[in-house]
DNA sequence: ATGAAAGCGCTAACAG
DNA sequence: CTGTTAGCGCTTTCAT
């Protein structure tokens, strides 16, 4: 069953080696003590397998070598690539990572945040799902916080990875636009609309200035979440002639929604996605999309926050621009 | 910056209601106390703010309320769809979710299940990328212990969920075989052969009862790893007439390359899957392959760990069967 | 160069 | 019913 052997401790090994735990300690990280017993004090160590407690390490204070990582939803196609490529570059720091899914809720995001914190991660790398409450102030305060396409009320960050939602947001629209289409039902993720999300006021903002008819309508991230949604916007009877999914995820169900109700694409309605998931080329038809370079974003999170870490000075915040990828899903209206 | 505010501590509510240390953890738990006191000291904790730090709960021993999550790759699809319903699944048990990728390398694997075991997990959700070593029965004996469809040597489990493979791999390839097929290659993701791993046991078995030639190739996740491995299959003299990948993201790089190269699916050649991600449907063209209920996968494996760690008797073992899913990548040799 | 001791926040055994 | 005490494994003064 479990909890048969017992990990070594540091106290075996002073007991093996006659030395007191204070010196084992030290010799480990190489700090004060003679050559010649750092030499012996490893050798009992590799010996024995011994690795220092995290948990000890956590409590005493000082640093876990864990850094947390808090995504909106693992629901969502992007955020998983956004998660492994996070999850790998961390790793790549020598970095253990905690990964935590908030599943579109910003309360259980404040609340995950909160136990990572009680963790003892070194930090935390956050891609939010919704602004949602103060207490991320308090969090900002006890640990070093990067934030990933997305602000936090009231929290002081090491760190930021911006997307220009305003350029991504306006190609897309005129893109559209220039496909003649003026009446456009914006997808978007969010568990209610708050007019001060950014790409939602992009949206408004650029839909004005091109003269577009903008529905945005919330929805759950998924397929599940999303092709149900589709399939009720698609049977208005003033059919939007595209779908705007600020995901892809959310892309993916709004395809299949036209598929069951034989809808062609572009034909009938254009589709377009947000954030073009590798598979988005796959999908038939293959969804136009804004391509943000997940790989930079990543690396970019993670260098802030090790960079903070390290106490290097410097520039702690990045714009990542989009690229427009037009591919089948958008047509010209009929 | 970071560590200003310090998180309220027993200590302080002690203090506050004149109780000592011991009376107000036990008040917290509801045991022993008056019951008025556990009124008190409940609500001060709750005007301050307190909660038990896990990482001192975790010293002492003890529960964490926290079980480590293993998977095999985040880089696969479905993988990525599975780590979320076991997420999901625990949180619904009120349990925290500690969520490691061992990124296709079995020795990572064992590394990361150490370090899950170092943070107290109170159980461990593993589906292995391989066997690797006998540390895993040194591992299962310190804390309880889940697979998902792989065996890990020496390891004692406390619950099971395993898949028909024979069911599974057999039922392809009678479907290949009554298409006509006789020249198939299998994409596994493995990072080396390994002939006791069951799948490929069943491909090797199977394919020689219905005559077929088979060849296995390993492969890495992932779009990026399987699109240049199909590439290189596929442009040889006496190609393939179908290609079974051994997971839906190594069928997706398949896809993607037979695009490449200009092939017809499945025209020219057909191509399957083997755990029907929700996109497998949305792929052009769509993908056959087997389908296993990640959902139901999920439940069981933490329903296993949440039963054993309540001490209630029963079976922990489930076998899950295959649904083989034929839609339109897969056709007549012509 | 090394040892003794305090303490991180919590729980459990043992008194009263 | 409640308080005292010890200790989980580690790091860090402060002595020696």
């Amino acid at each position: 069953m479990a909890a048969t052997g017992k990990r070594p401790t540091l106290r075996q090994i002073a007991d093996e080696t006659g030395l007191s735990v204070a010196a084992v300690s030290y010799a480990l990280r190489g700090e004060r003590v003679a050559p010649e017993t750092i030499e012996r004090v490893r050798a009992v160590a590799d010996a024995i397998g011994y690795t220092a407690d995290p948990v000890a390490r956590a409590l005493r204070g000082g640093r876990t070598g864990t850094v947390g990582v808090l995504v909106g939803s693992l629901a969502d196609f992007w955020q998983q690539t956004l998660a492994h490529a996070i999850q790998r570059e961390l790793r790549a720091q020598g970095i253990q990572t905690l990964l935590a899914d908030a599943d579109g809720d910003p309360a259980q995001e404040l609340d995950l945040a909160a136990r990572l914190v009680a963790q003892r991660v070194d930090g935390l790398i956050v891609a939010p799902v919704g602004p949602a409450g103060g207490a991320w102030a308090e969090i900002s305060e006890r640990v070093p916080l990067v934030t990933i396409g997305g602000r936090l009320q009231g929290a002081v960050t090491v760190g930021e990875v911006v997307f220009d939602q305003t350029a991504g947001v306006g190609e897309m629209l005129r893109h559209l636009h220039a496909l003649g289409h003026r009446r456009i039902a914006v997808l978007s993720w969010a568990v209610a609309i708050s007019p001060d999300r950014p790409t939602e006021a992009a949206v408004r903002e650029q839909a004005a200035a091109l003269g577009l008819d903008c529905e945005i309508v919330p929805c759950a991230y998924s397929l599940d979440g999303s092709r149900p949604l589709a399939l009720e916007v698609l049977s208005r009877p003033d059919r939007p002639t595209a779908v705007f999914a600020l995901s892809d995820a959310i892309a993916y169900g709004a395809l299949h929604g036209c598929r069951e109700l034989g809808l062609d694409v572009p034909g009938d309605v254009s589709v377009c996605g947000f954030d073009d998931h590798p598979l988005s080329r796959l999908v038939a038809p293959s969804l136009t999309t804004a391509s943000w370079d997940t790989d930079r974003v990543a690396r970019a999170a993670v260098g802030f926050l090790v960079a903070h870490l390290a106490d290097e000075p410097g520039d702690r915040r990045t714009v990542v621009e989009p690229r427009l990828v037009v591919r089948e899903s958008t047509g010209p209206v009929s």
